[in-house]
DNA sequence: TTGTAAGCGTTATCAA
DNA sequence: TTGATAACGCTTACAA
């Protein structure tokens, strides 16, 4: 070819120069530059038989621009700068259901596009991801597992995260707890009540189911869960929140009806999201390291999608408890009692 | 082939089903679901000499996790879900400057990857941006534009959302107003002073530099301005922010440092994000439709990638004033001597 | 170390 | 309406 070449030759030279003589492969590189020539990766990842992509599959929800949700951001970042430094393109698929309200993810699959997908914010039950495997697609589930299946995953430990914070309000002499859980939709719900009932039953506070209240992760849904509250007979005197959205809208919503936080009653709220510093008070919260998790997301699932692993992997990050300004004692009598 | 068909009429059946007899037609959908056989979109892009991608440039800053930033999101969003509506995958590029810090963005074309690309968050005189086009490579830029040259973007009108802001703290009888603008490395800082400025001269108030401070977009940066400001010799009666996050870090200085806002101070902030209406009290502000920028962005991009039009385009999207309870009359006194 | 040649799964052209 | 065939730009045996 151009430098007298093959381009056999070439393309030794693009992808592995050690096996071509310095002299043709300074040629090379010289032809190339005059040229103006550059590899063209759609043929030669079509030869190879893959895409060089991977896919991130996300919730599209009408109006709700899920970006704009820390918890998507970050986790986003941290998996597209992975995926980077692998040498991988990332895809972003924004996934609606069908009339059923079945997710057909092997869509994503099926054209060749991708070489494996990372799905986030997909629920419990969710029968698109179970057919997936059934095909022999490459993906795995962020902040989701399925138990008893061979899929991989990378989630937070919440129950460990929801009994901590449980157990840092108790600490301070709260008996009565409300929490304010998301749908039950999710793992991370369950996981959560299951550690918020692990905490009281630690401390031998009986569980009450009045105390438990379901919002959908929304700032709104915390707002408006606060007349709830207040409404319960025995009257909590901290609320743990499955997010800080909702623990803002919480905070707000309590602190309109006239309470003082921490002052009457202590909130504590769930990923240590941006929104979480900015509410007054700052939010007493759990810190989950969503960035790190896409991260090692990426590094675990391409071990996977490279075939360098045949099993799948399942991973549970540890969340760290934040103390900021939104809990404290529960009043002085009630603490004086305890210690 | 499988159904006794050439690859052919295989292909003509995915692609253009009326050109082929019902009968043939019926047959290789049935032998295709037999065989579970899907046309091979890396293939059949290859031959037709393009991706079917859309690559999206985002600056990558270390430690800033872009998504999390309401206007990235947003936009994001919008293109997302337009490109989905036209047929095109969605290329997620962190762009990282070279040692010189000049980016190379012609690195994402050459490969053949995308068919084009639209580029969020660049600076004025980025160098990489000329050299684009010098290249003919198609791309668009959002939230930034270069004056005398044939590139496509789309932007705010910032001169007429700050106009709107100031005028509106003008209308309520402020007359010292300062302004926390973002570096003038971005052309909608440089536009937010002209429409500063305009407002001033409309209403025959001195423009004084001493009144302009820099932050950096960034909620910290309003945090510490705030100090600056009450450092001011002639201390203003309001402020206005480049963007609701900087103002959000004004609120909160502002009223560590005692002062009540509205009522010694007024404080309007721009993009109408997320965080105006969690600050208390809610920000005053300037909307600007992220989300459809991002959906109009495409739809006039893909024209320009199809080759459907010879021209660049150039949209300015009208922002709109969104007052909450932020902003007041400057005093009872001045008030009365205005109207 | 380098070249030859086959082949990847499509689409497009031309002929039937 | 359908089929045969070349071509897309690259990689990979295999041969030299």
């Amino acid at each position: 070819m151009r430098s007298g070449v093959s381009g056999a030759t070439v393309s030794r030279v693009f992808n592995n120069p050690k096996l071509v003589g310095e002299k043709t492969r300074e040629a090379v590189f010289k032809a190339a530059k005059e040229l103006n020539y550059h590899p063209n990766l759609i043929a030669s990842n079509f030869v190879k038989g893959v895409s060089g992509n991977i896919g991130v599959i996300i919730p599209y929800i009408p109006n709700i621009h899920i970006f704009s949700v820390y918890y998507f951001s970050e986790l986003l970042s941290g998996i597209g700068k992975a995926l980077d430094e692998y040498g991988y393109n990332l895809i972003l698929f924004f996934c609606k259901a069908d009339e059923n309200g079945i997710n057909d993810y092997s869509a994503y699959f099926k054209s060749g596009k991708v070489d494996g997908c990372v799905l986030l914010g997909t629920r419990r039950n969710d029968a698109g991801i179970l057919s997936l495997t059934d095909m022999g697609y490459k993906f795995c589930l962020v902040n989701n597992y399925i138990e008893g299946r061979d899929i991989s995953y990378i989630d937070v430990d919440n129950i460990m995260g929801s009994y901590m914070a449980v157990m840092h309000l108790i600490s301070l002499g709260h008996r009565r707890i409300a929490f304010l859980n998301g749908p039950e939709s999710y793992t991370n719900s369950i996981d959560r009540l299951t550690g918020y009932k692990k905490a009281l039953e630690e401390n031998n506070i009986p569980f009450d189911s009045q105390n438990v209240i379901i919002g959908n992760y929304g700032k709104k849904s915390g707002y408006i869960s606060s007349s709830e509250i207040l409404k319960l007979r025995e009257k909590p005197s901290a609320i743990f929140a499955g997010n800080d959205r909702m623990a803002a809208g919480l905070v707000q919503g309590l602190t309109e009806k006239g309470l003082k936080i921490p002052g009457d009653i202590s909130v504590a709220g769930y990923d240590d999201s941006d929104i979480s510093t900015i509410v007054r008070p700052a939010l007493t919260t759990v810190h989950i390291p969503f960035f790190e998790m896409g991260r090692r997301c990426i590094s675990e699932f391409i071990k996977q999608v490279k075939g360098e692993r045949s099993c799948s992997f399942k991973v549970l990050i540890k969340p760290e408890l934040i103390i900021r300004e939104s809990t404290a004692n529960k009043s002085e009598i009630d603490t004086r009692g305890l210690s």
